[in-house]
DNA sequence: TACATGATATGCAAAAATGCATGCATGACG
DNA sequence: CGTCATGCATGCATTTTTGCATATCATGTA
């Protein structure tokens, strides 16, 4: 039985159509189609039923499935492992972090140590998707959450806290009059106006809800309402001052967090040494 | 990364050499040169030092082929998965048993399993050594021995005792004379003669040792001594007779077994019952 | 019923992987 | 010190694998 076939098989399981695990793999389908056969003939089973709107995998294809993905396992944790003990700094090294942390405090960094290091292919995934640092999709990630998670590497970079923050005609106009009907933008992850407003504030509403906090950013600078942001955020955004509707607030923090195997390799090492004093030395721009 | 590729990196490990690795692989070793070279470029570290008696494997290429190793488990785990769900009588089915009970007692089994379901393809190995059913070496083994195993299914199929067996005429010889030298034809293991010889015979001393049993009994055949032997054995010899220099006295058990997942197979499952009824109808062969 | 869509098959040419023949290096042995 | 056995490297021909173009088939829709 020939192991690349058994890829195949678990791809196809996952896709469902033969195009499908095809351009998972970088591979025409009739190439898939070719392996599932050969699969087939060399352990004797029907691995999948042919129907019109797909490949069905029958009890043998899922049984095949379930052990490939074993192997991959094996084969991610191997490639974790060489990754680990590449004591270079040279070649790709992968890092992601949410959008909105890049420009204000990582593209600094990433700066000095591709100077520092021009070997590095530095690659950076701007992106609020987590993505799986157990497949490589990234050697480090920031992120902002409660915890590291899983069994991942985790170093809290900032503790935060969030405040209101509007373009400063909103804000005056707001100061004016706080009776006035305040508009609030929010993302989707809540449904309803900050629980803590100042009393002095009483008539607040939802005026738009975003499932990203790049378009919340930019209604703000536009002046349609008020959001509540991390204080990094607020204050790094020219068009926005902060307002006193809600008193500073702590929020999730903010971790760069890695896989074990990875965390200890040369090129990792190296990053957190440039990456840590800009946090340690910014501390205070994310706190009230 | 080729899963392939992974796989021969393994090989190579065990071989120590292109062609051991390129001839368990069934590749030229050219092949497994270039395999070798691929992984390399892909994975981006060297995994072996090119010397002249072969190529010996880094740090790297162990990590390589311990996770390969993983790959090489779950795979083997599939195999014997998708046999154990194959619930056709056809195909291959492997039975390995030790040379000496084929002849007596396994053959008329073999033929009337095969009569009645000549779609298997029947294979036998015939071998003292203990093929490995995680491998599948083996779908079935019959074994001598005390315990079936790890984590092996087992069933005992007889319990033995062994006795002392001659020709005629040097058993006569013996008894005409009790007191004469007795020669003992012996297998390695044991390193003096059996210590509960009656004592009316006191002049004990090894002939021969051989490493297999088949000697052995030829030996005894030939009139060149007295061998301790299985029930079994020594009655399915013509040219031997049981002589009193030992009582019966207990012997390891036959032991039926395979491989948890192959144990549920089809094939398996008739197999027995061309087996079971065979070896309980003749239980007593193997006793004193 | 005609048609667009999204899927699978199949024949053929291009590309990649493989095997073979040859040459070279090293170490064991008489 | 030559000879032999064993193992690696490389160029070339062959075989196998792959991708592309095209055909086919089922399904939902107007």
């Amino acid at each position: 039985m020939n192991w690349d076939d058994l890829r195949t098989v678990l791809a196809l399981v996952r896709h469902r159509t033969l195009s499908g695990a095809g351009s998972a793999l970088g591979l025409n389908y009739t190439t898939v189609a070719r392996r599932i056969s050969r699969a087939e003939d060399a352990s004797g089973a029907v691995l999948f039923e042919r129907l019109a709107d797909g490949y069905r995998p029958t009890d043998a294809g899922l049984s095949a499935a379930r052990h490939a993905e074993k192997m991959e396992e094996a084969e991610l944790a191997l490639s974790r492992d060489l990754a680990a003990g590449d004591e270079t700094l040279s070649g790709p090294f992968i890092v992601t972090a949410p959008q909105l942390l890049i420009g204000p405090y990582l593209a600094a960094v990433l700066a000095a140590f591709k100077a520092s290091h021009p070997a590095v292919e530095l690659e950076i995934r701007a992106t609020n998707d987590l993505l799986d640092l157990n497949r490589r999709e990234a050697d480090l990630a920031l992120r902002i959450s409660r915890e590291p998670g899983d069994d991942l590497m985790g170093l809290r970079l900032a503790t935060q806290e969030t405040a209101s923050f509007a373009t400063p005609s909103l804000a005056a106009q707001i100061e004016a009059d706080p009776k006035t009907p305040i508009p609030w933008i929010m993302h989707v992850s809540a449904d309803a106006p900050p629980k803590k407003i100042d009393p002095r504030y009483p008539n607040n509403h939802i005026l738009l809800r975003f499932d990203d906090m790049i378009p919340v950013l930019g209604a703000t600078r536009a002046g349609l309402g008020v959001a509540r942001l991390p204080m990094f955020l607020g204050r790094s955004e020219p068009g926005l001052v902060q307002i006193p509707l809600l008193a500073p607030q702590a929020y999730a923090d903010i971790w760069l967090v890695g896989h074990r195997d990875i965390w200890r390799s040369a090129k990792s090492r190296k990053f957190r040494e440039f990456l840590l004093p800009e946090f340690r030395a910014r501390r205070s721009e994310f706190l009230g």
